[in-house]
This record gives C-alpha cells, structure tokens and sequence, in this order.
DNA sequence: TAAGATTGAGTATTCAATCTTG
DNA sequence: CAAGATTGAATACTCAATCTTA
C-alpha cells in the first residue's frame, strides 16, 4: 500500500477494519490449535506469562491487568485453572493483601509443551506469511500502540466533551 | 527492531504477545470511546459493515461470518440492536430461509456520527503513533494474516479427516 | 483512605438441538 | 440431506459492592 500524504476517514476506518479481521481470523486459527492441546485461550495467556517470569510467579492483580481482565474476572479464572492443577495460590508474607500465583509442575509442563507447539503455529501462520522483517515490523508497531494506550489509560478523563451525534441508545 | 535472520522460539512467541496487548489495548482504547456514544463495540462492528454496504443490508449468516460471530449469537446481537430501533429484518423473496439486516434511518445517522468520531480516535491513537506509512503498512499486513487464515478456515480437519465435499482450493 | 482480592448479580457469548426451506 | 436462522442450556465475563489489610 503506496501511502497518500493525507488518508481521508473511510481509508483510516478500514485500515483499522483490517487489522480486526486479520487479528481475529489469526487469533482463532491459534486458539483453536492450543484448544486441541487442551488449554482454554485465556488459560494459555496465563500460564504464558507465568512461565517466562523468573520463579514462575507474579501477584493477581499484575497478572490480570497483563492479561486484560478485571479483577473479578480474574479472580474466577484463576479457581478453574487451580481447579485443573496448572497453578497455585500463595499468601504474599510482606504484604497480606496479595495474592502470589504460582505454576505447579504440571502447568510448567503443560506450558512448555503448548509454547513449543504455539511457536510452531506461529511460524506458519504469521512469519510464513509476513517474512522475519515483516513480523518484527508488526511487533514493533504494536508495542508502540500497546505503550500510548497504556500510557493514557487511567490518565483519560471522562471529560464532558462528547461525540456530536445522537444521544445515548437505552 | 533489526530482524535477526533465524528468530527463535521465544523472539516469536514474544513478538506475537506485543501484537495480542497492543491491540488490546488500543481496542480497550477506542471500545471505551465509542461507548461513550451509546455504542456496544459489538453493535458498532455490525452497522460499520451494513453502513459501506450498498443498500446499507447483508444476510444475517454473511454479516455473522464478518463480525466473527456464531449464528446463534447473531441471533441474539441482532435481537438487541432491532428492539434499539437500529437495524431491521427482513426476509428474503427468492431464498426464504434468508434474513437481510438493514440499517434503519436512526442506525444510519448513528454510525455516521459513531464512524466520524472513531475516525478522530484512530488518528489520534494510531496514526499519531505509527505515522501514515507505518499504518498502511500495519493494514496490509493484517490483510495478508486475514486472507491466509480465511483460506486455512474450514480446509482445516479438526482432528482426523475433512468431511465429505470438494477439496480446499488453496 | 486506598489497594488487593473475592463474591453476587447481570449480561453476553458459544454449543447443540430444532425448525424451516431449498 | 444441506443451509439459514432461531432457541435453550451452559459458560465466561464485567460491574458494583464487600472484606481485609496497608
């Protein structure tokens, strides 16, 4: 796609459009492959996480907030994957608020042998298809979108300025 | 990012985790804004489609299959929006196992409201960041994703072999 | 007061089964 | 029998309120 110096709201719309269908069509081609592991989506974002952490453990609320859920959310997703053995919950000794969670050796193995299949997945779906340069470019890009949306997040008013349209549904 | 020539596993899996948060993220982002306008990110996703669509009208299971949704949940989204007064059914003359969705007047001039403010967002969060060319070169990556995860969808046997019927063209 | 975690209520989604039409 | 649409059961999430601790 040759640039225009200046895209009008229908070209910057679909660009957008685009990259829904295109991380969700991948998205799903990958959740299903790990399903067939045996691990739930959210499950495997978990675990993930857990597992390239040094000590295999991070507190509730980081992890939640890594893996976009709200705390109450999270809190239930957590009793299932105890539930199936894969993590455990420990009392934090400096701070009795938190909750550590940690992987049992189960979830580690779980984890290592979904990883190394999600990795096989991701060199034929996304680096066959983009190239080595063209998957860091699209890593790159990301992370600079990820760090402006975290930086404004919290920090976005609810200022009383509003969209000039319609007023609510409801 | 220097692209390594052979990334290993955990520059892969790593690089595809900066693509799930920062679009997460961004999506959190413009999801909450275009709630702000009385918009579920879900109903906005459906009239977007109906809206740049000739006769602002598609079948239910095509407009479903757009928006990534199961049939008996678009049943149940569609339910939602039409009690809105947003969208409307209508059955279909020459196949009447088809339902067409259209947008009603109200729907119409909500999505344009709703699309224009999204644009400004999307200029904002996006294009801000990643400039014009890193945009467009963001939206044709994701288009190659989408196309070769579509061609992947339904070739794909879940475990054994492929049901009865013709053989997938890719 | 504020922050981390949990609970309960409400909502939204998928899956499987059903109905209708081609 | 296949395809589109709908329904009911089950699941998974968010939000608001609560409890505990700093």
């Amino acid at each position: 796609v040759p640039a225009s110096p200046c895209p009008d709201d229908e070209q910057i719309v679909g660009w957008w459009g685009l990259l829904v269908e295109g991380f969700a069509a991948t998205s799903r081609l990958l959740a299903d492959d790990i399903a067939r592991s045996g691990l739930p989506a959210t499950w495997f974002e978990v675990l993930l996480r857990l597992r390239r952490t040094p000590g295999h453990r991070l507190s509730a609320s980081h992890l939640a907030a890594e893996v976009s859920f709200s705390s109450g959310g999270f809190t239930k997703l957590t009793d299932r994957i105890v539930t199936a053995g894969l993590v455990e919950r420990h009392p934090c000794q400096d701070d009795r608020r938190v909750t550590w969670i940690g992987l049992t050796p189960q979830g580690l193995a779980l984890i290592d042998a979904a990883t190394r299949n999600h990795a096989r997945q991701l060199r034929e779906h996304v680096l066959g298809v983009l190239g080595t340069d063209g998957f860091a470019a699209l890593a790159d890009a990301s992370r600079a979108l990820r760090d402006h949306a975290r930086t404004l997040d919290g920090a976005e008013p609810a200022d009383g300025r509003r969209v000039d349209g319609p007023a609510p549904v409801g």
